[in-house]
DNA sequence: TTAGGGTTAG
């Protein structure tokens, strides 16, 4: 029954003054001249409504005291539902106001087992329950509600079904509507828990098939992967509010699916619906997947002009970072970054991750002492970032320091992933014993990353025999990964053993894997894509492109340029391999840009795959003798090609 | 007067 601690009162007017005032710090007795003040009642509820903090109820509390004596129990409802929010302990104002109404009703005992809910007291709240019940008060959808809450927050699904039996012997979810939101909140409930078939059907069972209840499914379908479920789901909904439509877009920008989230976002707009901070920020990371700019500054602009710049809203600012990082931009990224009053752990993250693919390894580290002196701390992801910086950078002692100390440091327990980071840092910096031994010492089960870091490391320094152990346990990880292979074919061919080359096509010719095709591609005007697959001849203006590579490739010869013939992996001769190279996917989107663009323009180029070792030298000489910038996006980071180098220190 | 949607890596 009710706690031992606060006894049942007589309704004397001593008695409610004692137990409503007693204590002073939060609300001091009536003085003389506010006694009994007459304040209507409505006046009394919307002075309750503004109330932000417990020093506000000094105004009211005389109106208070006269609904105590005048047991009105819709203020004192509101009353308890303030105290609750406003932090109050329910065991000693809401309490006392509880337990001096004579015949609560369905609303207060409500209200009561909420403040017990909100403070985490859930058997309280469950007890309570069960005493409304005793004294034949019938539970409404709000108690439901505030019941199906507590069982989500005890992740109790037991406690949630046998509410759902009590729930539909009172009627079930009713024609009516009446317990509508009730089973919302179950549906959450059943979501919450992962019983997905609970959920859907009560979904299927309610009479109206509700906008909130069906985004919490399509949620849920989406966190499973099931997309195909949520957009059919999605159709299904008559109704449909921007946190529908945003739920969408952020789900398939989660699922990897940047295109469809950008169709969606136009879907939205189409439907007259008018985006917010939420939608903004969903679409802006589907920007940053794609890397295309034209679209993402569209984006940019919609954020500012409807007042969630980057300036105001931190998940706005930190996905815009993400995203001028991923499109190119760091220097915009980190305009970006300056100017936010409020940043997070994502927001320090982005930047560091930003700086470190850039190859800007010191400005990320200086970041990094920036962090350590606010109150953010630092995650698994913002030491991934950190790591990568030092990898990119060849900062080994730095790595190695960090490494050993994150978990004591920082609470955060090296995963897979940081071990990844380490063995690609030791790898690249030529340690590759050391790489070795730490995957094979690691105290958790190396994953496809680690192995493949290794693998990585060993075609930078050409070591068939290490590359033979990492491809090993790579082809048992990931069978169907065909860029395994295909590096490991490489390494093998490079150091002219052609045996286990053929042997290495066969067991790709077994499993019927495919190559996956080079492929670079650069954003023209308004944003159109033009794509560049290796070896392709089909562009229209393929003859002209052709001939700025071949006076490109004159002109660099004159400044020593050598064609890297080693970066061909087939056994054919060397005039073929020469031509080959000269087809590489990034070279011909170069020709492209510098036959479309003005002299001042920064070139963008992306490409699926790692560069290779010739076009980076080329890249690096068409920098200094045509003067024009080139930034390369590979599989993994950026590469700044400025005045005949590069930004990654041939680290890369 | 209760309920559904947001940013980093992999």
């Amino acid at each position: 029954m009710r706690s031992p601690t606060i006894p049942r009162l007589s309704l004397s007017a001593n008695a409610i003054h004692k137990f409503c005032f007693q204590d002073k710090s939060i609300l001091p007795p009536p003085t003389p001249n506010h006694h009994l003040q007459q304040l209507s009642e409505s006046r009394i509820i919307s002075l309750l409504d503004s109330c932000t903090h417990l020093n506000h109820l000094k105004a009211v509390h005389a109106s208070i005291y006269r609904c105590c004596l005048e047991q009105n129990r819709f203020v004192l409802t509101k009353l308890i539902r303030v105290l609750t929010n406003l932090n109050s302990p329910i065991n000693g104002y809401p309490r006392a106001i509880f337990n001096q109404v004579q015949h609560p009703n369905c609303f207060l005992w409500t209200a009561l087992i909420r403040g017990y809910v909100v403070s985490r007291l859930f058997h309280e709240a469950i007890n309570l329950y069960d005493c409304m019940k005793r004294d034949c008060v019938r539970p409404n959808s709000f108690t439901f509600c505030t019941l199906f809450k507590a069982a989500t927050l005890m992740g109790d699904v037991g406690l949630g079904c046998q509410l759902h039996g009590e729930l539909f012997k009172l009627g079930g979810f009713g024609g009516s509507g009446f317990f509508l939101h009730a089973g919302n909140t179950l549906i959450d409930l059943y979501v919450k828990c992962g019983v997905m078939e609970s959920a859907r059907n009560v979904f299927d069972e309610m009479p109206v098939r509700d906008v909130v209840s069906g985004t919490s499914l399509i949620v849920a379908y989406a966190k499973g992967g099931a997309m195909e479920a949520a957009m059919e789901l999605f159709d299904e909904l008559d109704v449909k509010d921007v946190v529908v439509w945003t739920a969408m877009i952020t789900s398939y920008s989660q699922n990897a699916r940047p295109r469809d989230a950008l169709e969606m976002f136009e879907r939205m707009q189409g439907c007259a619906i008018e985006p917010d901070e939420f939608t903004l920020a969903g679409v802006i990371s589907a920007c940053a997947q794609l890397g295309t700019t034209k679209y993402s500054m569209c984006i940019r602009d919609i954020a500012e002009r409807s007042g969630h710049g980057p300036e105001r809203n931190v998940f706005i600012g930190s996905a815009l970072v993400d995203m001028y990082s991923k499109c190119g931009r760091v220097d915009d990224a980190y305009a970006i970054f300056k100017v936010m009053r409020e940043r997070n752990v994502y927001s320090y993250s982005s930047m560091i991750l930003g700086f470190a693919v850039h190859g800007r390894a010191v400005e990320a580290m200086q970041l990094f002492c920036e962090m350590k002196k606010t109150d953010i701390r630092p995650n698994r992801v913002t030491l991934i970032g950190v790591l990568t910086a030092c990898s990119h950078a060849g900062m080994v002692e730095e790595g190695r320091k960090l490494f050993k100390t994150m978990e004591e440091t920082y609470g955060v327990t090296p995963t897979g992933d940081h071990y990844t980071c380490m063995v690609d840092l030791l790898g690249r910096s030529g340690h590759l014993e050391e790489a070795l031994d730490l995957a094979k010492s690691m105290p958790i089960e190396p994953h496809g990353g680690v192995w493949g870091a290794l693998l990585g490391a060993c075609s930078i320094y050409n070591n068939p025999e290490t590359a033979e152990i990492a491809a090993s346990h790579l082809f048992e990880l990931e069978p169907n990964n065909i860029g395994n292979y295909v590096l490991f074919a490489n390494i093998l061919s490079s150091a002219g053993k052609w045996d286990g080359v053929s042997r290495v096509r066969k067991l790709m010719r077994i499993k019927g894997l495919k190559k996956n095709p080079a492929c670079s591609w650069v954003e023209g005007k308004k944003g159109i894509i033009h794509e560049f697959f290796a070896g392709d001849q089909t562009h229209p203006r393929f003859r002209e492109i052709k001939q700025v590579l071949e006076d490109l490739l004159t002109r660099l010869r004159l400044h020593g340029y050598q064609p890297n013939l080693v970066s061909v992996s087939y056994d054919v001769s060397d005039d073929d391999k020469r031509q080959i190279l000269m087809t590489h996917s990034e070279k011909l989107a170069l020709a492209f840009e510098l036959l479309s663009t003005e002299s001042a323009h920064t070139i963008r180029i992306m490409k699926n795959l790692r560069i290779c070792e010739d076009c980076h030298i080329f890249m690096c000489g068409a920098s200094k003798i045509t003067e024009r910038e080139i930034v390369v996006r590979d599989n993994l980071r950026f590469h700044h090609f400025r005045d005949g180098s590069c930004s990654c220190g041939n680290f890369w």
